[in-house]
RNA sequence: GCCCCGUUAGCUCAGUUGGAUAGAGCAUCCGCCUUCUAAGCGGACGGUCAGGAGUUCGAAUCUCUUACGGGGUACCA
């Protein structure tokens, strides 16, 4: 399809000169998908032409498609409209697409030219609460990207930065201690993650009350966030860890331990995978090196009090600091640690970074001040920034009790799943443990594309009752587009009918011709959300796809059609379809059912 | 205050490097199952592309500006 585009080029390149005498590189051309209105697949646009060739848009376009017609046996008619050249392909050469994406695998790797060692981060929690719907988006996304990216024939690394040490911890840790009397995962019940969850939020409580009481002996606001007790506590655990002792580190650990459990749970429970874990505890003291080493090279400086601060007013933005007055790291320095041992590990010529847009200006920091140190990698930094997830309601605000639980919403949409099958009565035969993993199939799925749908980059709302839905714009529906095609190929291998006789039809069905132009598309899809990074064309290209397959159901039959040829061709043409959801839907980490 | 982003049908979203009459889904209404899966298909209804100015053969798309919304902004991550 794009070779076909591209050679359309050239020949017009050749029609201009044959018929004006002028020269015109290919790439000034601008073609066009035709509009479904007109006839005709691809399109020029003569208007930009007039000028370089003296003549009105609607002669050029007259002329160039006469002499494509005649010297192009590809191209087997036009039509002009306004300043427009309409271009129509001959049956033929759809016929040769199809055998011709017969014979590859779907799966074989579109060669983009874009980066060939990529390290995709994401998910990267903190280990002080559970996954809410936040950390669904960033996961989906960056499972999906990874896979399309792996589709382009690169070298992927999906990376998982654990945010285990810091402040945030510490205040689960010392909740903990004050308030937990020993209890754990398995004595309370609980997901391990929740369980830590439980405490952050019971830290939370009890420092908005000491905030509270100070400000009524008439402390000012900010000093009193400092000072609560509470909090100091949590900074004094926070250098005893950095120092090292044992208690605190023991604590630590097994609060950690029961959080990975938790996390492991999810991941696997929502389809995603990591390559390799990196820990900040163990990439902060990498980060401290930057910080001397910057130091030493004179690009950060010493405050009077200690701490460590890099100037970027230079390049717009402000001063950041990079290392507090007490010694301990904060995020950006745990950072620079981190992307310096993930260039050791992996020598990236791309390393993506799958983080929340709230987070640009810290990513812009990050890339700057690694170029200020003269990294090589610097440049290869690509932060994959998306948007945050609203409610109905508005924001989410775990003050406020709007968190989405990821577990908990994972159920959800599993039960809805659960009902509309059995409503529907289609799946007799199926034992219970298939039914099972239907349903978490049909639910996930259902749950991924409706968050991987929209652009990356733009913000989005969560309605927790279209989420569920089957109809329409969802991922359900294509999987029952899949699982209708999979029966189709099931009752047509019984009845031993013969697959792709491509070659003996010599007039295609408008809806025929339709798909295979689709099916063709894939490899532009695949492109294109490499190069944007967005799951979102590929999920918009697999809906088009599965609409166009159900119309072409509705409007010929494939088993019952008498002519051989038309019938061989058909079923072909079914299982290209199938096989290319499948595919798509894998790069978006969704399964497809056989049957549903 | 300053910086960045957003605003397209009642709602949720598409809209390639500027191109034809701006497209889907949901919702509402009307049709289509005597069996290749109706989780489907077709149709109707629905638009001052936030407002204004500019650039040009042509602007949802580029520039400026106003309004509204969101995010960030030196010891949270």
């Amino acid at each position: 399809m794009q070779q076909l585009e591209q050679d359309l080029k050239t020949a017009l390149g050749a029609a201009i000169q044959q018929v004006f005498g002028a020269l015109m590189p290919a790439e000034q051309l601008t073609i066009q998908p035709t509009r479904k209105d007109f006839a005709g697949t691809f399109t020029l646009v003569t208007f930009p032409l007039t000028k370089a060739l003296g003549k009105g848009p609607e002669q050029i376009g007259q002329a160039l498609g006469e002499w494509l017609t005649a010297n192009e046996p590809r191209v087997s008619g036009f039509n002009v409209v306004k300043g427009f050249l309409n271009l129509e392909i001959a049956d033929a050469e759809w016929l040769r697409l199809l055998r011709e994406m017969r014979a590859q695998d779907v799966a074989a790797p579109v060669k983009t030219g874009g980066p060939q060692r990529v390290v995709v981060e994401y998910s990267s929690p903190n280990t002080n609460k559970p996954l809410h719907l936040g950390h669904l988006r960033n996961n989906f996304l960056g499972y999906s990207v990874a896979e399309i990216l792996k589709a382009t024939g690169a070298e992927v690394t999906k990376a998982n930065l654990v945010n285990d040490r810091g402040i945030h911890i510490c205040k689960s840790m010392l909740a903990y201690q004050e308030y937990g009397h020993g209890e754990t995962p398995a004595s309370a019940g609980i997901k391990g993650d929740h369980l830590i969850g439980k405490y952050y939020v019971l830290f939370e409580k009890h420092y908005r009350e000491q905030i509270k009481q100070l400000e009524a002996e008439g402390v000012a606001t900010d000093v009193a966030k400092r000072e609560a007790p509470l909090m100091r506590h949590a900074q004094e655990m926070l250098q005893q860890w950095e120092a090292g002792d044992e208690a605190v580190v023991s604590l630590w650990r097994q609060m950690n331990g029961w959080v990975y459990e938790g996390f492991n749970d999810t991941y696997q429970r929502i389809g995603v995978d990591f390559d390799k874990f990196y820990y900040e505890s163990e990439t902060y003291l990498l980060g401290k090196e930057r910080v001397e080493e910057g130091l030493q090279k004179g690009v950060f400086f010493r405050k009077d009090d200690g701490s460590v601060w890099v100037d970027l007013t230079d390049d717009g933005l402000d001063q950041k600091l990079l290392l507090r007055a007490d010694g301990t790291s904060v995020y950006m320095t745990q950072d620079l640690g981190t992307a310096e041992l993930k260039y050791q590990d992996f020598g990236y010529d791309s390393s993506v970074y799958v983080i929340a847009d709230e987070q640009n200006y810290h990513m812009q920091v990050l890339k700057l001040v690694l170029k200020k140190l003269g990294k090589p990698y610097a440049d290869a930094i690509y932060h994959l920034s998306y948007g945050m997830v609203d409610l109905p309601s508005g924001k989410m605000k775990s003050r406020e009790g709007t968190v989405v639980d990821a577990d908990e919403l994972v159920e959800e949409v599993k039960d809805a799943a659960k009902e509309a099958t059995l409503a529907k009565g289609k799946t007799e035969g199926l034992s219970e443990a298939e039914l099972d993993q239907l349903y978490h199939q049909l639910g996930l799925g259902a749950l991924k594309y409706y968050l991987l749908k929209v652009d990356p980059k733009k913000r989005m709302l969560f309605n927790p009752e279209e989420s569920v839905k089957l109809d329409g714009d969802t991922g359900p529906f294509i999987q029952y587009t899949h699982a209708r095609i999979s029966q189709l190929l099931r009752k047509a291998a019984e009845m031993g009918i013969e697959v792709g006789a491509t070659a003996e039809v010599a007039e295609l069905h408008p809806a025929e011709r339709d798909l295979v132009q689709a099916l063709a598309g894939y490899a532009t899809a695949v492109t294109e959300a490499a190069k944007a990074y967005s799951p979102a064309v590929i999920g918009q290209y697999a809906y088009d796809l599965a609409k166009l397959y159900n119309r072409f159901y509705n409007d010929v039959k494939v088993l019952p059609e008498p002519d051989a040829a038309k019938r061989g061709l058909r079923v072909a043409l079914s299982a290209q379809v199938a096989a290319t959801l499948r595919q798509s839907l894998k790069l978006l980490g969704i399964q497809a059912p056989e049957r549903m």
